[in-house]
DNA sequence: CTGTTAGCGCTTTCAG
DNA sequence: CTGAAAGCGCTAACAG
């Protein structure tokens, strides 16, 4: 028909009937559908978002200010975001979703380093870019923040306030950001030729919880550090709490630092010294790349690393 | 061809062949295409979840873990799950995405009082629960908490604690869990003959912020609570913050109550005396409802309101 | 039990 | 500039 040039917008068309045509839409109530088009175009015209640990990922508040950009973008672009997480689904499930066209491309969000679904991933062709995390898979793009880096500033910072023992409590370690977050602990204090003995590093899975145990574990040293840095702003506000709770004043006899700088970061006392990630534009350059290669599909994979940026507030001070 | 019979199941296909046919599959590797299922069945095997205030309501931890219930139903379900919110997204959105057939249904959370589009979705006869909201909109399903008894159960409480001037933090009045609230207050110390006069509702927006500024706006009464009620736990966290700040302390001065029981609540001091919502059970609810009336367009609507539970920790005291 | 026919609603190609 | 024909991959209905 005549009618799906005007649809979609061909320009050879008498003005006058396309006019005639819009009306009849009008009075009809036509809606194109979505499924023949797909089926006709091969495209689904939706990208899929996964999440591997949904629930944590998602109370992560950055993760959320994330997927929001990235439906904002997606919207204009008039895709639609299918939300996936892997809890909930078989490994292969991915791939299946492509193949089945029912999605044009992936955001793997965070992906666990074990993970072997990527691979799968990048052999069935799929377009994908991950977001928080890394990968040198053939074509598949990913945006990160410079995680390294910003735990670098962090210990300048704290450092240069005069502390020497300083303490490290990890993500869960399965997930790239984690382990980027505590190889450049352990380089920075090197370089420093700080103490960065085993002990002073608690292993946590980004939970309040963990930060409140890392503090009562912290407590029990001969040696205690002065100064400890939380791999998230969850896990330093549980360690307030437990610094509240033994009676360790924060920071006169220990400085804290968090990342993330979630909303409550400056709603707990003392208002949490931490790291911002550009979260609008890591959200705006993944769906861009993927876009791209899904459109090209031998464009070259987009490969980006965001600075990040210290906030300072009032969890560091200087050493007792 | 009888390979659409061995893929759905079907059991006239003799074993011989079905295995036949899966070896073939296996080898050529195939996968059926979603769009040619969806443009034959007319059924896109998919449902909608509309975020009115995407931003905030993510961030509510709480929605996530909603979300997270139905992901996982859905998936179990073969449903895939579009998001989408409306920010970026015009108003007739939501029934253009059912009538372009890319979604079988869709789930309205906390839908804004003055919203039209819920009756745009009715008039549509798109299937449609409503979660954290209520409508008699004909056949549409909904699943509520009881905010209102939440709050009564919380005031009482504070009530026999021994408070008689009781302050009040709202949430965003455009949605209805604020104003059933907001209603609960009211008729609660109406009933109990307690002064419950404007000045002591502070009109807030669910932020941290909110919390703060409303504890300064106490401040400056003649007549000061001796207990506040905030309607979500950010607020009241933000609460906190501002009475460290002022020198109030909490409880001994100042009764707090919060309204979620996010994974927070329980890690500042004190820890907030708070309401939970069975939030697994909503969101499964939620979904069932949704699928049947999928199923059976002519199924009547399943409305229910869930008790909530009431979670006493430290920040309510005697008054002073 | 298995194969054939037709059509879901759209777009691309080719004729008018 | 507009229409007719064909086909995307699947399944329902009907033969065999």
């Amino acid at each position: 028909m005549t009618v799906s040039r005007v649809i979609n917008g061909q320009t050879n068309v008498r003005p006058e009937t396309r006019e005639r045509v819009l009306r009849a839409i009008e009075e009809v109530g036509y809606s194109p559908n979505a499924a023949a088009r797909a089926l006709n175009r091969n495209k689904a015209h939706s990208i899929g978002i996964v999440l591997t640990q949904f629930q944590q990922t998602l109370s992560a508040p950055y993760f959320v200010q994330l997927i929001f950009a990235m439906e904002k973008l997606l919207t204009w672009y008039k895709y639609d975001l299918v939300l996936v997480s892997s809890s909930h689904r078989p490994e292969r499930g991915y791939v299946d979703l492509y193949r089945e066209r029912k999605v044009d491309g992936l955001v793997v969000m965070a992906p666990p380093v074990e993970a072997t679904y990527l691979d799968d991933v990048a052999d069935a062709g799929v377009p994908t870019v991950v977001v928080h995390g890394r990968t040198d898979l053939p074509g598949m793009s990913f945006v990160d923040a410079d995680n390294y880096d910003a735990v670098v500033q962090l210990l300048q910072y704290i450092m240069e306030l005069g502390h020497e023992r300083i303490g490290f409590v990890t993500g869960d370690l399965n997930v790239l950001n984690a382990t980027d977050r505590l190889r450049a602990y352990r380089d920075t204090l090197a370089e420093a030729r700080l103490p960065a003995d085993e002990t002073l590093i608690f292993r946590g899975d980004w939970t309040a919880r963990a930060g409140y145990d890392a503090l009562e574990y912290f407590l029990t040293l001969k040696e205690r550090p002065t100064s400890v840095v939380c791999s998230n702003d969850h896990m330093a506000i549980g360690m307030l709490k437990a610094a509240h709770e033994q009676g360790v004043r924060i920071p006169g006899q220990l400085s804290l630092a968090g990342f993330d700088d979630i909303d409550m970061a400056s709603f707990v006392t003392p208002m949490l010294t931490t790291v911002r990630q550009p979260l609008d534009q890591i959200g705006r350059e993944a769906v861009d790349a993927l876009l791209t290669t899904i459109h090209n599909p031998d464009a070259l994979p987009y490969r980006n690393i965001v600075p990040t940026h210290l906030v300072v507030r009032e969890s560091c001070g200087q050493p007792a």
